[in-house]
Order: C-alpha cells, then structure tokens, then sequence
DNA sequence: CGCCGCATTGACGTTCGTCAAGTCTAGTGG
DNA sequence: CCACTAGACTTGACGAACGTCAATGCGGCG
C-alpha cells in the first residue's frame, strides 16, 4: 500500500442529508412517504395528493436491521417488499454445495425482496452490512394499491424490469470481463449510485469485504486486493482499507470499456 | 468425436403435440389463448371463462420471426412483450466496445421483453433462432387488463420475479462454477425446460452455436467443445453436432453438485 | 462438387486461483 | 496507555484452468 490518504473522509456525514425530517426526533411517528426524503429514488413520482396519500398505506411498519442480520433469507416465506431507508445490504444465493454467489449490493431507496414473488418463498438471503433500516411493504397491499393507482403499478413493473436489466449487465460483467474491468465497473457502478444520493463523485467507504466484492465479481478476495494495488500503482484510485478515492475516473472509465480506435 | 449415434432423433416432430388446433390450418384464424395448448405455460391457471375471454384480449397480434432475423433489437422503443409460439430464441446484450454476451435461451411458451419496461427501450437483441412465432402482447393492454383480472396481475409479478430469479442463478454459474460444471447445469436445465414440454428427458436439439453457449456461460467456444468430448469421453453423454443424448444424468448432476460426503 | 460455416483438437500462453506468510487495524482488557 | 487478539487485507510463489492461435474435419447447401 503507498497511498497513504488522510483525506479519505467517512461519506456516513452526508446521509443526514438524505434522512427524513419526521424520523430526526423519534422512532415512533407515523410511517409516510409523502414526506420521506427517499420517495424520489423508491417511489413514483408525479402523484397527486390524495394519490401520494393512498401510497403511505403500502408502508405497514418499519424495521431495524443490525449489521450482520438478516432481513429475510433463503426459504423464508415471502410477504413483503423491503424499501431501504438507511444503510447497506448484500443478496446472496448459495448453491447445495455451500458455495454462495453475492446477487447484489443494495443501498438507501432500493428495493429488495422481488426474488420471492414467483415461489412465495425467497430464493436468496438480505444481509445487513451495516446497521439498517427499512419500510416494510407487504406485498399484497402493493398489488391492491397499484389495481387502483396507476403510476404505481408502472413503477412496480419498472422496478422489477430494472431489476432484470441491472443481471443483464452482471451477466455481461460476469461472462466476458477480466478482473480490472469488473473491479473498474464495480466502483464506476457504486460511485454513481452513491453520487445520486448526494455522495462524493469520488470518493466511497466500501461497506463489504474484498470476499464479498470478489463473490459479486466471480474473483477472489486476492485477486479483488492485487487488482485495487495495481490500481494504486497506477494513480487510478488512492486505497486505505474500505475508504476508496478515485483519482482518475477517465482511466476507470477506459479500462471498463477499452477504446480501440482513437 | 467417438460417438457416432445414429438415433440421435430431431425432437422438433414433437411440437406439433404443442401447436394449437386454431393455427393447423390457417394463419388468420382468431389469436386465442383461452384454446391455446400454451397456456399452462404463460397465463394464468384457473381463471373462468369470463376472465379466460377477456385474457385473450392482451394478444394483439402474432408475429412471425425468420431464424436469424431479430424481434426486437437494443435501443429499440418498447410497446409490448412476446410470447413464443414455436421457435426459439437468445437474448443478447452488448457492451460498447463490442463484447455481447447472451443473457438467455428462450422456447415456447416463455415471454421475452420485460427489460424494456424500465426505460421504455429495449436494452438487449432477441434473436430467433430458427423460424419462430410470436404472440405480440401490447403492454399497455397488460397493465390495464392486469388491474382488472387479479391473477394476470399476479401471473405478470412473477413472470418478471421468475426471471429475476434465473438471473440470480445465472450468476451463481458463472461467478462460480468451473467449465464443467457450467455446461452440466446448462445442458440439464435445457432438459429439464424441453421435458416440461413434452419432450424427451434424455435427448435435446441444441439450436444454438458453440460459440452462443459459450457466451451464455462465459466460456470461449472452444473450451466448451472440449468440455462436450470429457463428458462423451467419461460416457455422461453422446454427441453428435447440435444433437445430444444424456447416457448419465445422475453423473450430471454430480457435476453440477458436487457430493462432498457420501 | 466445392464452398462455407461450424466444430474439433493440439500446442502454447495468460490470467486467475491456491497456498502460505506476513501486515494492518480496530476492539478488548489488563 | 499499551499489549494482545481476531479479522481483514496484502503480497509472493506456484500451478491449474481456461483462452488464444492455428490446423483440420465435417456436413449441409447451392
């Protein structure tokens, strides 16, 4: 490790920003969309009043999550969709054999539990990477509800559909990329994502482990570490442990999608 | 190549069981699910016949795709999604620089489209093939009949959740199987899809390419050559071209699971 | 019959996995 | 405050799996 960064701060400070206002003094105030911070990012937008209103019922209760627990897994009986409120969760499948394949990161405003609609059942297990919190939305309501909005049931349809998109590209990650591009792409993807929050363009602290990147981008943990150094040694990024700073996203950007001609 | 089979048979004689008497004669006879042969397999079960009629409604047309030729293509604009008919297809997408990737393999029966829904474009290339028809489902009519029949919104959330659940297998193989194991899980889900459709559990018309099943495991088509001759070589299958005979299914599966204990 | 696309096979090279040793950091308890 | 520890991370040496390149075979079709 050479780049020693002191600058690499904490991006936790910024999520106040994103935190609704009606949750900063207790726990216990009526669960609402209509004036959460995050309805843009999981909600539809464009609802009228008495529309916005009708949708806080999909909302039936909230749920703390501690890092390391589970918010559903493998087997479980299917109810609910889970709206991410605050922090860091990871899908996994496991095959019969023990190994197991991170499916996905999932941070503020995304929605997990989609996988256990088909079997009434989930196929993969919601872990808490850090301490989170979520709005527990029983899939049956949403069904009711989104019969009768119509904006809803375009956006369930829409988060499923992204949801299907966003594999594809695994897919294409996965089966076609070598380790420098997945790494390259995996931080592109973060960084962005982070940045919609109203994060640093630059700079990200990685909640998971190199084992978790690595099972998300089908390496291992010393090939996701060696790859980070060879970044480093580069000028790409500057690495201290979780706090990643992208020095030069244009080089990123490259080795994600190598520019023949030019 | 060893074996040299000679009763290696074409599976396509058994399509006609699947093909509904609406279509033996004509091309312009009424499009109907409610007497379609296909439909356990893309609507709803138990419906009346109320619901069953009104169902029909959500085909608009059927489509005929020539082997080769594409149903829709990345960047097209989105109206609705295809039930197969007879044929089948890939769906492929594509990285700027040029790399594609085959995301899936579809038959009759199975619906292609749904990663349009999100950006009201499609994302990705449906490729027939062989000569293939399609029911053209408009989506807007199945958002609409959708809020009115309960089941076919039902029958549309896990359409969409049974795909995202492929995917998450789909990233499970390539994240972490090795070749072998890849092609054994490859070749007994398309045995597994075929059977569900009244063909043999133990013979199967690849009607793809080397190179395309290459693509889908994240394997160059050599290694998946390869791979067909070690299990020809070890007995677990006979093969011929595109034509396959598994001789060892049980093998198969131990490949894909591998038994640690026992 | 000859062509073309697909498939097979071999020789060799690269990438990444495996194994092992060692470092860093945060957390704990004296 | 510092020693200790456990878990995460880094780094090196080596090997296996798969990719690359090239030659050849095979089968279907005009």
């Amino acid at each position: 490790m050479k780049a020693h960064t002191t600058d690499v701060t904490h991006a936790s400070i910024a999520i106040h920003a994103l935190t609704p206002v009606t949750e900063m003094n207790s726990n216990s105030i009526k669960v609402a969309c209509s004036n959460c911070n995050l309805r843009e990012l999981c909600m539809p937008l464009g609802l009228s009043t008495t529309e916005l209103e009708r949708i806080d019922d999909v909302v039936a209760n909230r749920r703390k999550v501690k890092r390391g627990a589970m918010l559903f897994s493998n087997g479980e009986k299917f109810t609910s969709l889970y709206a991410i409120r605050t922090g860091f969760f990871k899908t996994c499948v496991a095959s019969e054999d023990g190994r197991d394949q991170v499916t996905g990161f999932q941070m503020a405003g995304e929605i997990v539990g989609l996988d256990g609609i088909v079997h009434d059942h989930h196929t993969c297990d919601a872990v808490a990477l850090e301490d989170a919190e979520v709005c527990v939305m029983p899939f049956d309501r949403i069904e009711e509800l989104s019969r009768e909005v119509n904006a809803l049931q375009r956006h369930v349809h829409k988060i499923m559909s992204r949801e299907i998109v966003r594999e594809n590209g695994v897919m294409l990650l996965l089966g076609s990329m070598r380790a420098e591009e997945r790494l390259a792409a995996f931080l592109l993807n973060l960084v962005q994502r982070l940045h919609a929050r109203g994060f640093s363009q630059s700079e990200l602290v990685l909640r998971m482990t190199r084992e978790e990147i690595g099972s998300y981008l089908g390496l291992k943990l010393e090939t996701v570490s060696r790859t980070f150094s060879k970044f480093v040694e580069e000028g790409i990024v500057e690495v201290k442990q979780r706090h990643v700073r992208i020095v030069n996203a244009d080089k990123l950007k490259d080795i994600v999608n190598p520019k023949v001609c030019n």
